[in-house]
DNA sequence: TTGTAAGCGTTATCAT
DNA sequence: ATGATAACGCTTACAA
């Protein structure tokens, strides 16, 4: 029904073979300069375009790569594309973006038909429900180019680039506690996920170098990233039950500092009097939505460009790649002012 | 390098000709049950995958669908993408998302590259710099499926969805009336757009209905999205900077409301009670920012759901399409209790 | 039941 | 300077 013009139609209309036609649009020199102002004209009045399927098939590469992510709705994940949107289009690569919605499944499905040869590369951060990785094993083993980012694994040797959640974990941890709370959860992600265990050791960390005795009841994983009914809020609510009731959460992850926001907005819970909040998010409000709110900021668009320089050099690299880089890029921690008062209690 | 098993390979391997293997993989019955059996193990033992670029040259599709939008850190854009995925989805076609940042030249370039036959339809919502259509008119009259939504022009014949814009601005602006206000500013995208000129037209409206002079000061325009400099900073500056400053402002679009909330925390202007803010959102976060915040939703993930399968119609259908709908869904509010009450100022 | 060959759009190689 | 041909991976008449 929709039927563009090629270069055979060219050819036929011009008295022309296809090769010529073909020679004539690259601008190869070994043609006359007529036959190719002909062509050219030809082309540019018909709008011609060659065919991207047929030019992938023959060149055996399609120029785009893939993103896989959970949920673009996710302000770390949309500012990561966009870095990676950057780097690839100046490279003259183009973008596909699929979610894997946090399902093992899903992720499998996509990373399949894209790795099937219509993308060059992968840009993978894993799902929470993802700990089986042959998959991407086997892709990675017959030389296919992948690079991890934000949630990687140490199981698939390859470049990596990651944001320093210990750090990022401890400090905030560290602001909670020089603002006088002594009683902090965590709220996370799925606990094999790499982010959760590097922040979950950065939060421990700050705990035990100021005295404060870890409790694991404090800890809280949500292993659906919050895709399931109300993982969050059933979360945040048996926390918020516990008899030692927390003075503080600090959440692992956009996601989950948005909807702690919400879910003890709507449980009027006050924040910061009644319970303090701290944690990683890259939403452009969360800044201001609560006066105390200390925010760890992860470099999203620059992990989304670094990853993307490493994938494309993996792809274009003429022999195997055996060295694999590690990249930690620092998070930024936004501390509001009104965060370092706390109501005295029983002082 | 990376080199991914083929028919041909399997064939050679196993002493058949490819269109046996071809026939054997896709389960033809005129084919020997050993035969069969003895292919698809092989298959499965190696792992075989068609090459998705092959199977769209023959073909020629690709089961695969594009969506243009300005911008995916848009809470709207990226809810309707989750619409986009869930039908084509199920109807066994990926999605591509590109995004044009506001640039016109970026929206060709996009709309370019994947209508040349990479994908089977588009789906589009107009960057804020786009005046021009003869790019998307040259495809459309070539008979190449494209659909609408939000951002929409009348200048192309083909299926649109649409939120009501003009009943979801005039109800917004009615219950700033409501709350007592009377000189509503109002804060919107480029003035061409569809969503600007249905938004202006109901608060034009609203306040006509409850005879209050509709006064053009109030209106400001950020004819590139927020994505220059700080065009809303100064955009609101300049509201407040007015003689006759505006006690309430109503935004347009869930990326201006949110620059709003920040801008106006970062001036230190007080909300509500300085200048009262309502507007188009669909921000999990925005309903909780502030008290007395009235909201307008966009039904999203259903407009990004009708749209594609208006596109699959179109592309599955076995004719020219000559008859086209405009579907209009209806927009949320949500009015918070506070907002009801204004504090009373000169009486 | 299986094989042969053509074709999808393009480019590279080898003639001419 | 140009043309014929093969090849990329796959499906599908058409033959056998």
């Amino acid at each position: 029904m929709y039927e563009p013009i090629t270069i055979k139609d060219i050819a036929k209309a011009l008295g022309l073979s296809t090769s010529t036609v073909s020679r004539a649009l690259r601008g190869s020199y070994e043609i006359s300069a007529e036959t190719k102002k002909l062509v050219v004209e030809y082309a540019e009045q018909f709008n011609y375009r060659p065919n991207p399927i047929a030019l992938s098939l023959k060149e055996r590469r399609s120029r785009s790569i893939a993103v896989v992510v959970c949920e673009i709705a996710n302000n770390y994940f949309s500012q990561a594309i966009n870095g990676i949107e950057s780097v690839a289009y100046n490279r003259g690569y183009h973008v596909i973006i699929s979610q894997s919605h946090e399902s093992y499944e899903r992720e499998i499905v996509n990373v399949e038909h894209l790795a099937s040869r219509s993308v060059d590369g992968l840009l993978v951060s894993l799902s929470a429900e993802t700990n089986q990785f042959d998959h991407y094993k086997n892709l990675h083993e017959k030389g296919f180019p992948i690079v991890f980012f934000d949630r990687i694994t140490d199981e698939i040797e390859t470049h990596k680039v990651v944001a320093d959640n210990y750090q990022g974990a401890y400090n905030v941890t560290k602001h909670l506690i020089n603002a006088g709370y002594k009683k902090i959860a965590h709220l996370t992600s799925a606990a094999h996920l790499s982010i959760s265990i590097e922040r979950l050791e950065g939060y421990k960390a700050a705990l035990r170098d100021n005295k404060i005795p870890f409790n694991d009841k404090y800890v809280k994983n949500c292993n659906h990233g919050g895709m399931i009914y109300n993982e969050q809020e059933d979360a945040i609510k048996s926390l918020l039950n516990l008899k030692d009731k927390p003075d503080a959460i600090f959440s692992g992850g956009d996601k989950l500092t948005v909807s702690c926001l919400a879910v003890l907005n709507e449980l009027k819970v006050k924040v910061p009097d009644e319970v303090a909040l701290a944690g990683f998010s890259n939403s452009p409000l969360v800044e201001l939505m609560k006066p105390g709110l200390t925010v760890v900021k992860q470099p999203a668009f620059e992990m989304g460009q670094t990853a993307t320089e490493l994938l494309i050099k993996l792809i274009e690299s003429k022999r195997p790649v055996t060295e694999f880089e590690k990249i930690v890029l620092q998070t930024e921690v936004f501390e509001r002012e009104s965060s370092a008062k706390k109501k005295p209690k029983k002082k």
